[in-house]
DNA sequence: ACTATTGTGTTAGTGAACTAATACGCTACG
DNA sequence: CGTAGCGTATTAGTTCACTAACACAATAGT
């Protein structure tokens, strides 16, 4: 798995939306093993402790397991990943456009605005 | 001046983009005084050292300038206010493509998204 | 059974952003 | 001149997110 991060926002949630995002492009499977927090810390050039983290704010959503002993796993029902993702487009989309209008846009100047975007 | 804040980002960076957007609004004009860092402060319910850091940042970019012993004043070529916020939007608009990206979309998908969004 | 690897829990430390309280010196104004 | 209000500086304390380093228990593979 790749990681990459966007340094100046908070790792947790990042890696929870990047094995959402695995899981909704059915790059992990139901049932499937993760990493191990250890080996994904590795990977990710991150903290044990913040994989630990947001591996178990995933399981609080029901999008992973875990077995003592043995490793992570994705659960059975990956509609929940599914949903998790696009509830995070809705709230991101909703943070800009909240953003953009405290910036003095209105909602049809940001539409027209995105429209016209090049990077 | 009316301040409204979202909360969980740095303060001092909203500030500054507030200040940005007044002028650029023209509802502060070149060399008028703003309200005092106390003031600014209580106003907003934010401490006066938050208000302070933020002007010194507005200072730095010299769209505010201040006087010893009598305020802080907008600065007499207001241009680099609206430039500064037009650089905002770009920013803003950067890093929502960016997450976007990140969360699986690609830029015409995330324009469609944008496009039929309604809140 | 042994051992390596796993999840899990605890404690401590760091840096950034902000809060809090206080003090100093300058300016404006009556 | 005196004083109130201003910018400015300093020091200390808080919270959050993350890092670091362990220790412990359960599992898997040989």
């Amino acid at each position: 798995m790749v990681w990459s991060f966007d340094k100046g926002r908070p790792l947790t949630p990042q890696i929870c939306e990047q094995v959402c995002l695995q899981i909704a492009l059915g790059q992990l499977r139901p049932n499937e093993r993760l990493y191990s927090v250890r080996e994904a810390a590795l990977e990710a050039g991150v903290n044990p402790n913040t994989v630990q983290h947001a591996f178990e704010m995933l399981e609080g959503r029901h999008i992973l397991y875990s077995v003592r002993g043995s490793g992570w796993y994705v659960a059975e029902d990956i509609s929940v990943a599914t949903d998790t993702l696009k509830a995070i487009w809705k709230e991101k989309t909703e943070a800009y456009f909240t953003t953009m209008q405290a910036l003095g846009m209105t909602p049809q100047a940001i539409k027209d605005y995105v429209e016209e975007w090049m990077i």
